[in-house]
DNA sequence: CTGTGTGCAAACACTTTGCAGGTGT
DNA sequence: ACACCTGCAAAGTGTTTGCACACAG
């Protein structure tokens, strides 16, 4: 139910594919790129109609890109707080949200003005620590 | 005579190609891809040269990739400090080295072990802003 | 002389676009 | 009914790879 009403919420066509890849976001705890999606769908969809999908979301504010050195960019949900810290772990792979962590304490320079922000460490997880 | 220099310091072979590429980063204050040195360089070298070239640069360490979501992976001069902000203007779509300001006051939850950082604001850019 | 760099061509991975037909409102 | 979504095919970027030759050490 909750992707029905997140989309709704979102003025979004309620259209199948988009229940599936939402439910996919929901259920995942990190970042997915087009394929990671295509790969967890029961019933594959076209690769072109997932980007879009994407798209779409990420205008909404569903979700936000985050770009990974050498690799397609994933997305992820968009949660609290808006400035976080995100991981991406060289050994499984994966980017997660580290939504608790809030970054503090720095300033730009003069002149320089704020959109928004994208914070990625690169190390082990703690899954992959072990 | 500074390019060659660093070449040497790295025990690289000091190529014509890579002293011109080297030259080209040592000039410029923002981020480059290998478009942008292709755009800069005087005599046109072959894209497969340039792309072996950044690679080869980052993996002595030389320069340090910085990638950005919807266009080609860019690449900055390596400097100190090690963990610092990259700025990406929305309007000149440069990036550059805000090397001066510093991130501090957050700490990676148990189990997490961090290797390298990429923190990355978007926004406008004081040369943008007037 | 030997190992490494370079150009060329080809291939690959990621992403976007036009169009025709299908679906949600 | 209309607007929007989807699949298909094609094309557009960004990037890597194999090979033969050129060049630095």
């Amino acid at each position: 139910m909750k992707a029905k009403e997140l989309l709704d919420n979102y003025n979004l066509y309620i259209t199948e594919g988009r229940v599936n890849i939402l439910d996919i976001f929901l259920k995942s705890n990190v970042g997915l790129s087009e394929k990671d999606i295509q790969d967890r769908l029961s019933k594959k969809s076209d690769r072109a109609t997932i980007y879009r999908t994407l798209k779409v979301f990420k205008e909404t504010g569903i979700v936000h890109p985050v770009s990974a050195e050498g690799s397609a960019t994933k997305y992820v949900l968009k949660k609290e707080p808006q400035e976080h810290l995100h991981f991406k772990c060289t050994k499984c792979r994966n980017i997660s949200c580290l939504a608790d962590i809030q970054i503090s304490g720095y300033e730009l320079p003069q002149g320089y003005k704020k959109i928004e922000s994208n914070f990625l460490i690169i190390g082990i997880c703690n899954e992959c620590n072990n």
